[in-house]
This record gives structure tokens, C-alpha cells and sequence, in this order.
DNA sequence: TGTACATCAGTGAACGCGCGTTCACTGATGTAC
DNA sequence: TGTACATCAGTGAACGCGCGTTCACTGATGTAC
């Protein structure tokens, strides 16, 4: 895969946290080229970088610790673009659907990422991370938010927004997970299968009560 | 994990295929106890059995070939299940649920099996196996006419019974996978969670057309 | 303005590990004569 | 009934690999005097 890249020159004095960031994003950028995390080694990354492995540990207690920060950085990513795609709609349905699109879509285009974020054991995390920066990093939070919106408007009835949120999560997580673990299946069109589904549950939940 | 196990008798003349079913018993009982897809190695599998790696390849060509002899019986299983759970159910629609709650159950009793059919990468597989086998060994093709039965017998309205299916699918899928992904997540109690969600896309068929 | 020195940003070499796989072999066992 | 022999069911040792991580170090750079 690799040949040895070009040594980086060393940073100025007080600027030694400039490696940090390179780190990441030549982690990032090794996981989306290759489309696996298991080429994302530590002297990949360090090769990468242009700097030999020990220096990786200058900024990062191991290698659970780099991934973490690389998946904090995914998180935010796909809050961004949730966010993103619910502005500029008609309604709060409407922006609940277009929070869901933009959900899969985000895990179809970034596949690696995806697994890595939603598709990967537990994950031996450093302390409670996952719950607490999952959670606050607000992907989720703002679609439950969104869920109540739907309520308080009447386009959904009252119920339990976790809950709600909860199972649409499920449903746009389950579509995207299935279409990148078995690509070779013979899915119907995905765009029209992905609306579909989302209008399913969507019309599922307002039959509810 | 392993203190060398006590050698396996050599098999009498003609009887070598024995061994065959030994070491795909060995990877599935390493699978479970240890959890842990990435224990399951070669090595492993050959302590575990009573014998050294190589005679492995008597039966097997690679790793990967071994694997996939693990995931058929897996599949397999899964399928046996579901037929089961529907059996002595009072209509289709009935027999329907049973499936979608008997898939999710055999996620969650069996996650590291679940995981190498369904939540790993998409597998360099021998040959065309994923399609063919998968549909083949049944338990979606079951699962299609589970869902034509219900269309016939008026249960749910008139559509296409395979997208219908992934569908369905994808809903079980995703819960039972994120269930298995994030075990830290706070989620709302499983067995409601669970056929609620079934209950909701059933519903958003119904009041489809 | 010049120089000793502490500090910072890394390097180079090695550690021990477990992995899948190959190769030449061995020794028990059934069979042919 | 006895024995040579082919075959079958494995073994033992080694291959090369890449991995995460540690350790003692170096050399440029800014600062204090």
C-alpha cells in the first residue's frame, strides 16, 4: 500500500501540537483511501505523516485513545450534515425526513466511518465516552428534539419522543448497515427504497393512536 | 485464553472427514465463548480441536473458506429458528411478527454469530457465495412469502412482497444491531422497544395505499 | 552581542506477539499377494 | 497365515509478516545571563 512518504519537517518550537491534527486527518484520509480500518495501523498513520511511530505517542496515550478523537471528529461530521439538511424545510415532518435521508446518505458515502461509528464492537472505550460524547455530541439529541417538534405541531401524536427517536434511528440505521454489509444483495433502488422505508415508519407512527 | 488441549486420537482409515466437523464445531464454540470474532484463529481452532494448524488445510483451502462453512450453519440456524417461531401462529400476519421477534431474539442470544452474517465487511467471499446462499439457505426467501401470505390473505394491502420484505428486514436488522453496537446506549426496555417497532412498520404497510 | 543551557519535537532500534500458511516428514492401518 | 507396501491422517518446524509499544537518544531552537 504504502511507500515511505516524504519526512516532515520538524515544527517550531511551541508548535509541536500541530502533529496532533496531521495525525488525524492522515488517519481520516487513510480510512476513507483504503476502506478499512484495519490499514489504519499506527505506523501507517505515522508513514503517512511523514514522522516515525514513537511520535504518535507524543499525542496520544494509545491507540484506542486516536480513534476515539478520529470518531469524535465522524460524530460531529454527520450532526453537521443531519443539521444541515433540515434547514430550509417546510415543516417539522419534513425536516424529520430529511434528518433521515441525510442520515443514510452520510453512511453511504462514508462507509468506513460509518462501520466505525455504528457498526464496530463496543469498543474497549476510554471511560463512559460512548453514552456521554455520543449523546452530546447531539446527533441523537437533536432528533429527538426534532421528533417533538413533529408532536408539538400535530404532524405526529404524543407519544414518548425518545422512544420514537429511538426507532427511526433504527430504521435508517438498519437500511444503511444492510446496504453496506451486503452490497451484493439485490436490493431494490436504493433512493426509492430508502424514502419508502422512512415514509413507512413515519405513517406507522401516526397510525399509532 | 488457551492451555494446549489434551491431543486428539488420530481418526481410524476413512474416517478423516471427522475432522472436519470437529473444527467447525471448535470455531463455533470459540466464536461463543469467547465472543470475540478475532479469536477465532487457525491456531485456535487447532488447540481446541487436539491437533496442530496444518491439518486444518487437510480440509479446508483457507481461512476464509473455513469462516463461511461457520456462517452456513449459522445461517442455517437462523432460518430454523424463524421457521419454528412461525409455526402454530393464528394467521399470517401472527406468523409474520413471530419471525421478525425470533430474528431479533437470535441476534441478541447469539451476537458474535449475528455479527459475522451480518455486521461484518462485506467478506471476500469464494466465489458469488453472499447472494446465492444467502437467498439460497432460505431464511429471506422465507421471510417473502411470509409477507405474499399476508397480502393474500388480506393483511396487509397489495405491493411488492420482496421490497415489502427488506423492508421488514431492515427494521429488525437495525434495532438488533445497534442493540449489539451500543449495548451502552440508554435504550428503553428491549421487548417493548422491539415489538413496538415491528408493530409500527406493520402498521405504516397497512396504511399504505 | 555572545554563549551556555534547558527544553522541545521528535528519532532509531528493538521488544515480543500472534497470525496464516507451506514444506518435508512420519507412523499407524488396512490391503494385495 | 504372513508380510511387503501404498495410503491415509496427520505432525514439527519454520517462513515472513505487520502489529502496538517502549526505551534511550539526539539535535535544533529559543532563552537567560
Amino acid at each position: 500500500v504504502s511507500a515511505t512518504r516524504a519526512r516532515r519537517p520538524r515544527a517550531r518550537r511551541g508548535e509541536g501540537e500541530h502533529l496532533r491534527d496531521e495525525i488525524l486527518a492522515a488517519a481520516e484520509a487513510l480510512l476513507i483511501e483504503t476502506g478499512d480500518e484495519e490499514a489504519v495501523s499506527i505506523r501507517a498513520i505515522a508513514d503517512r505523516v511523514g514522522v516515525t511511530p514513537p511520535s504518535i505517542y507524543l499525542h496520544f496515550h494509545d491507540k484506542t485513545e486516536l480513534i476515539f478523537a478520529v470518531c469524535e471528529a465522524q460524530f460531529r461530521a454527520l450532526d453537521r450534515m443531519m443539521e444541515r439538511a433540515a434547514r430550509r424545510t417546510p415543516s417539522p415532518l419534513a425536516a424529520l425526513c430529511a434528518r433521515g435521508r441525510a442520515y443514510v446518505r452520510f453512511g453511504l458515502d462514508h462507509p468506513e466511518q460509518y462501520r466505525i461509528l455504528f457498526m464496530g464492537k463496543p469498543a474497549a472505550t476510554p471511560g463512559t465516552f460512548d453514552v456521554d460524547k455520543m449523546r452530546s455530541t447531539a446527533a441523537f439529541d437533536h432528533l429527538v428534539d426534532a421528533v417533538g417538534e413533529c408532536m408539538e405541531a400535530g404532524d405526529l401524536p404524543r407519544a414518548d419522543p425518545f422512544v420514537v427517536a429511538v426507532e427511526l434511528w433504527a430504521s435508517a440505521h438498519g437500511i444503511t448497515s444492510l446496504l453496506l454489509a451486503k452490497p451484493a444483495f439485490p436490493w431494490p433502488p436504493v433512493a426509492r427504497l430508502v424514502d419508502d422505508l422512512l415514509a413507512v415508519v413515519v405513517a406507522g407512527q401516526q397510525a399509532r393512536v
